[in-house]
DNA sequence: AACGGATGCAACCGCAGAACG
DNA sequence: CCGTTCTGCGGTTGCATCCGT
């Protein structure tokens, strides 16, 4: 192996640093600045290449650097900002002030990652990490569905990314009860992270198959007015959804009841949009996301824009959500809804907008 | 106590893109 | 423009430590 090229020029040292060389470092970082890079271990009086330097002050010497045990709320912010961001541990640390891309990738790989492979089945898991692990052809389908637990996983060919449905916040669980994890009370985030973690949707899969998972929280619903059954196998009992499973639309009935479970956000959507008054989206906008979900659902898009169906507050509240806090929502709607139907983005849909400031 | 596997993490590598001359 | 250098990033490695036997 080949070493940098600023690493050729003359014999460096290597390997782990002693506390002499950080001094060193740390002394001419604090009085000149690092400058550039190449030319600091020369200064500094150090027998090491640039980037071995800038590497130990970025992600070891730095002041303002926290260290220390992530806490839970640290760990349940990088699961949400990892399912939105896939493996971009730069971008992920920029949220966790004091922390480091190298730290944060470091924790994902020895620490979140186990605690998730705890929550599925080992051999499932094993085929989920290889194919996270590489990459899909581009001409792949736009989801790859594990064969587990379809609400816990799902992959997408776009960013290759992990998505995890809410019961992933039994990791978020798992931590809280790891007594090596030191609560950071003073953490701004960790009311955010209690109160949204678990409101973390998915993704659809592209499967028409009934599906639900017990974890999902009660998201209620409204059923139009005129709705009529139209197939053998819908079945309500007191207009409310009894079970997802049984073959009914479940978008179409409501409210649900706490002790019910609660369908995919793909049926959700699709109940949203069935209902949506278009008061901040139009037509033309969710089309894209219609079409989307309308082909992994039997029901008739086209037909189901009617002015006159019942819109429960929250659940306008819902879509808008999920709309704002898309990174791309500040420039386009339309983008950013093509983005969800196409599979790019998994979002907090109560996660505040400015969290995804650059 | 000794050993070996597992784990955590600091450090390194190669690559891509930006900056520079 | 174009080649070179620098910077930043993600993947990987290697070593110290931990832990179970």
């Amino acid at each position: 192996m080949g070493h940098h090229s600023c690493c050729n020029k003359q014999k460096v040292k290597r390997g782990l640093w002693s506390p002499e060389e950080d001094e060193k470092l740390i002394n001419y970082v604090t009085t000149y600045g690092h400058g550039c890079w190449s030319s600091v271990p020369r200064l500094a009086g150090l027998q090491r290449c640039g980037k071995s330097c800038r590497l130990r002050w970025i992600n070891y010497l730095r002041p303002d650097l926290k260290r220390g045990s992530f806490s839970p709320q640290e760990a349940a912010l990088i699961v949400e900002l990892h399912s939105i961001l896939g493996n971009r541990w730069a971008q992920i640390a920029k949220h966790l002030p004091g922390r480091t891309d190298n730290e944060v990738k470091n924790f994902w790989n020895s620490s979140i990652k186990k605690r998730l492979a705890s929550l599925v089945d080992v051999p499932a898991l094993a085929s989920l990490v290889d194919v996270h692990n590489s990459k899909p052809p581009e001409d792949a389908a736009d989801f790859v569905s594990l064969n587990v637990n379809p609400n816990t996983f799902i992959l997408s060919n776009q960013q290759d990314q992990l998505y995890f449905s809410p019961s992933a916040s039994s990791v978020l669980q798992s931590f809280s009860h790891d007594t090596d994890f030191k609560p950071n009370p003073s953490n701004e985030n960790v009311d955010l992270i209690h109160h949204h973690f678990p409101l973390t949707p998915m993704l659809p899969t592209l499967s028409n198959t009934a599906s639900f998972d017990p974890s999902w929280p009660l998201i209620p619903f409204v059923a139009p007015k005129h709705h009529v059954p139209n197939s053998s196998n819908e079945v309500v009992q007191d207009d409310k959804l009894v079970n997802p499973t049984a073959g009914l639309n479940p978008y179409e009935y409501g409210p649900l009841m706490a002790t019910q479970t609660v369908p995919k956000l793909s049926e959700i959507l699709q109940g949203n949009l069935c209902n949506m008054p278009l008061t901040s989206v139009s037509l033309e906008n969710i089309n894209p996301l219609v079409s989307r979900l309308s082909s992994c659902f039997p029901i008739s898009a086209g037909s189901s824009y009617s002015h006159d169906m019942h819109v429960a507050p929250n659940q306008m509240e819902f879509i808008d959500a999920i709309i704002t806090s898309m990174p791309l929502s500040s420039s386009s709607s339309s983008s950013s809804l093509s983005a969800l139907s196409s599979g790019q983005y998994i979002t907090n849909p109560t996660l505040p907008s400015s969290s995804w400031d650059p």
